[in-house]
RNA sequence: GCGAGGGUGGCGGAAUUGGCAGACGCACUAGACUUAGGAUCUAGCGGUUUUACCGUGGGGGUUCAAGUCCCCCCUCUCGCACCA
């Protein structure tokens, strides 16, 4: 062992080792545990959030090794995407070669980090040894129908020249690039995910306990589902009807109007011979116009138009004047929404601004509602009135009553509504998985049969910035032949979102090399689900939920048998400096590269995981980077001055009985550590008191030194373990400094195998206990007493105190409240 | 507006079941060693008017005892946001 502590060396000698010994290829037995981090996007560079990332993965993954698991812990690349595109116009470097040449570089980076990765499992998602089962996929899902094409309304971003799903806007914003989007009529692909939606509600339910609740609470509020009636409304002198979503069919007898999207398809139809059709045309067409720039705005004022039409409440009989709406949204429920002004504040605003009636149907208990006298609608509970037969119900019975009543008529039905929306999958852009689809003028549209998979990238594309999709000007591509009738056809130029790769890729690692299908079946049956998964919150919806579905459609097309692909979810936080998340515009980047450079891998490590727990955001602090690094070195020079005498004897393996009395707290120390220490990672996962709690152990063994050990073999048994103890705690978190601390011991092996240590129960129990005697709640005297000692005798020691007394003199005590082994609370 | 999660020294954070608030680390102060110190070691380190009192965003409550439980309020962060 050397005296000084120089982390690039022992750190390179040990990388290499590790590699070369695939020391982290699963296989040595053991129970299974597949423990996964959510894989980069190579950028070409690491940075702060993931050195924190896979720094809590690693550390759960090497534990979990020693305490004798079979443990699965890969890592690969989620390489399509627009940066590679970009990077492609502005510097002329092929994607391909791009994406490449980063995954070599952040490879290198990441080995540099010591993560105990199986790297023969490595995968990137753009090589169509990936992508073709993506397109499998994609075709055994139009067979089943959970594929379709439509024209839809998308939101499209101008700046990414692609349109993007209802998830991944925000904000009205591109996610990815912050532009404003807009919205355009494009044919597009779309998952059925909404054939799901109940289903990956119900299993929101299972994850309690395992998912952070706000995760789970997110995923819900997004599917959003409402339970209440559709209603159908005749509309007056039309052979058609309209209908409703409502979840307060209750409030039906007060429906006076009605109100639909602007662009509700019955819209101009309506307005036809009314004499309104102007005042329409130029309401829908405002509507349009009215981009999201000004929508906010726009948020506050109800705004409408009415259409000329009337139709029929179909309970009271009167007619209704049809309006079009600003706030009535053509994607959720029908796009129309019957109008009770009395109990919808919505309704009520739009009521008051365009003059139309308000009838009250619902009474509060303890007062009378009059709709003259309404400043606003009143939205709670009550009894029915003005509602014929219904009078009288309380509201909350009348929702059954009346969805059945309607029922019974034939004009609605008790339904349920999602928010969430089909996931549209068609991207306008070339570095992404071509969808297997050919266009026939004779056959129409074509699915590119499975032997004929991949559809594979071309590599010869013009990607100069023009706009539009790069495949639909690449003709050799385009040009292709129907697969069905041999006649010339078009192949589709739309590639898939890219989240649709990192829906199934931790499947993938299960049998990254298998090439007779996406899926090893015996593998994935023996790896699956994920046992704990880790990354940041900022996946919360978008790619939880999309492998959440993705889990669940390839369990229905007889790939797998499980339904949540993530048992266990941790989601950290981010990583902060000076106040805001590291961000290259603001200047606050600190670079890992440079952090290894300077300290080495462990210190960053070991930084990363001290600052604060996990799911807490972590602010960096470059003096405190300094203070780890002064820990590794102090420790690092306290073995080596004790060695000497250590290596000279076993590690104590005895019983707490053989301890001499003045080194049972040094022992003590060392079990109560490897206690708190296994608590802290196996049931909380707060990494940062386990390292305080191995700090305290390592500023107690600061109290012996090496000439005492030298003459003391007991002593020297004892810090032996405990310096083991040290060691093999802190493995999981700095392993090359373990590493070489541990063969300095003289052990060959490496330690990545080797058992967490075991606490001795008995070392645990002190003979003595420290009792705080308070006067009124207020601590006046700390007792130091034999445990367990009678409540009596507690009692007389406590008032034996002359502290105590001093604060009791002439008082007699009212009530002594006595914990065993705690505390004493004398009440005067 | 709705939902979730926070608010504890100068800073990051501890306090696991209602039982000594501030573990551990950073910063800071003093001392030692030293030609030197941004190295290392030792000691101190919530506040104040220091035999004592005050103190976990603010106010109230329950309790012998509250950072922890209950009620009200303030504030910050995140998510959703006219979802009928």
């Amino acid at each position: 062992m050397e005296a000084e502590y120089n982390p690039h060396v022992i750190e390179k000698k040990w990388q290499e080792r590790w590699l070369a010994e695939k020391t982290f290829a699963t296989g040595r037995g053991g129970e299974k545990y597949y423990l996964l981090e959510m894989f980069p996007y190579p950028s070409g560079k690491i940075h702060m959030g993931h050195v924190r990332n896979y720094s809590i993965g690693d550390v759960v993954a090497r534990y979990q090794r020693m305490l004798g698991r079979d443990v699965l812990h890969p890592m690969g690349w989620d390489a399509f995407g627009m940066p590679a595109e970009n990077a492609a116009i502005a510097h002329g470097v092929h994607p391909a070669a791009w994406t490449h040449g980063n995954i070599d570089e952040m490879r290198v980076q990441l080995q540099r980090m010591g993560f105990s990765y199986d790297w023969d499992r490595e995968l990137a998602t753009c090589d169509s040894s990936y992508y073709r089962w993506e397109q499998l996929f994609f075709l055994q899902m139009l067979e089943k129908g959970l594929v379709y094409k439509k024209k839809s309304q998308v939101n499209w971003c101008a700046a990414c020249q692609t349109v993007l799903a209802n998830e991944q806007v925000e904000n009205g914003c591109c996610w990815r690039c912050g532009e404003e989007t807009e919205s355009k009529d494009l044919e597009q692909w779309f998952f059925r995910i909404t054939a799901y939606a109940e289903e990956l509600l119900a299993g929101c339910e299972a994850l309690k306990g395992k998912w952070p609740e706000r995760v789970i609470t997110m995923q819900k509020n997004w599917i959003g589902r409402s339970v209440g009636a559709e209603i159908e409304f005749s509309v007056v002198d039309r052979d058609f009807k309209i209908k409703v979503f409502t979840t307060r069919q209750d409030t039906l007898y007060g429906a006076t109007f009605m109100s639909l999207a602007p662009d509700h398809p019955r819209a101009r139809e309506l307005a036809a011979g009314t004499g309104r059709e102007a005042a329409v045309e130029a309401f829908i067409d405002k509507m349009r116009r009215q981009e999201r720039s000004d929508r906010d705005l726009a948020q506050q004022e109800k705004e409408g138009v009415f259409t000329g039409s009337y139709c029929r409440n179909p309970v009271t009989g009167r007619k209704m004047p049809i309006y079009l709406a600003n706030f009535v949204l053509s994607g959720y429920g029908t796009g129309a929404v019957m109008a009770v002004p009395a109990h919808d504040q919505r309704d009520f605003e739009f009521a008051r601004m365009y003059d139309l009636p308000i009838i009250v149907v619902i009474q509060p208990e303890g007062c009378e509602l009059v709709a003259a006298e309404l400043t606003e609608a009143y939205t709670g509970d009550g009894v029915l009135v003005n509602s014929d037969r219904f009078d009288g119900v309380a509201n909350r019975q009348a929702l059954d009553l009346i969805a059945a009543y309607l029922e019974e008529r034939g004009i609605g039905r008790k339904a349920v509504t999602y928010r969430l929306r089909d996931w549209g999958v068609s991207r306008q852009r070339y570095w992404g998985a071509p969808i297997p689809i050919v266009y026939c003028d004779r056959c129409g549209t074509v699915p590119v049969p499975e032997k004929d998979l991949p559809v594979t990238l071309p590599e010869d594309v013009i990607l100069d910035g023009s706009g539009g999709s790069p495949l639909a000007r690449t003709e050799a591509f385009v040009n292709t032949v129907c697969p069905r009738c041999g006649a010339p056809a078009r192949r589709e130029t739309d590639t898939m979102d890219t989240f649709v790769e990192s829906s199934w890729y931790y499947m993938r690692y299960a049998c990254a090399n298998y090439d007779k299908g996406p899926l090893d079946r015996a593998a994935v049956d023996k790896w699956l689900p994920v046992d704990h998964y880790i990354g940041g919150i900022e996946h919360a919806i978008l790619h939880l939920l999309y492998s959440r579905f993705f889990t669940r459609v390839l369990r229905d097309l007889g790939y797998i048998d499980f339904s949540e692909p993530f048992t266990r979810l941790l989601t950290q936080g981010m990583v902060i400096k000076d106040g805001a998340k590291m961000s290259k515009s603001k200047g606050n980047v600190v670079d890992p590269n440079a952090l290894i450079e300077r300290y080495g891998a462990d210190t960053a490590r070991m930084f990363s995981l001290f600052a604060s727990p996990p799911e807490l955001d972590l602010e960096w602090n470059d003096q405190g980077v300094e203070g780890a690094y002064r820990f590794l070195n102090r420790l690092w020079r306290m073995v080596f001055a004790l060695l000497p005498a250590l290596e000279k004897v076993e590690p104590f393996a005895g019983g707490m009985a053989e301890v001499p009395d003045k080194y049972a707290g040094l022992r003590r120390k060392t079990h109560q550590t490897i206690a708190r220490v296994r608590s802290d990672i196996e049931e909380r996962m707060h990494f940062n008191t386990a390292i305080s709690a191995v700090m305290e152990l390592v500023n107690e063994l600061k109290n012996h030194d090496v000439e005492s050990a030298a003459k003391d073999p007991v002593l020297a048994a004892l810090l032996r373990e405990a310096v083991e103890t040290v060691i093999l705690l802190l493995a999981p978190i700095v392993p090359h400094f373990c590493e070489e601390l541990w063969s300095a011991f003289g052990y060959r092996e490496g330690l990545s195998y080797v058992p967490v240590p075991e606490y001795d129960p008995d070392s645990l129990v002190e003979d003595t206990v420290l009792v705080v005697v308070q006067i009124n709640g207020k601590v006046r005297e700390r007792l130091t007493v034999p445990r367990d000692l009678e409540e009596e005798k507690v009692r007389e020691l406590a008032f034996a105190s002359h502290r105590v007394q001093k604060h009791t003199a002439g008082k007699t005590p009212r009530k002594v409240i006595v914990i065993p082994n705690k505390l004493v609370n004398i009440v005067v």
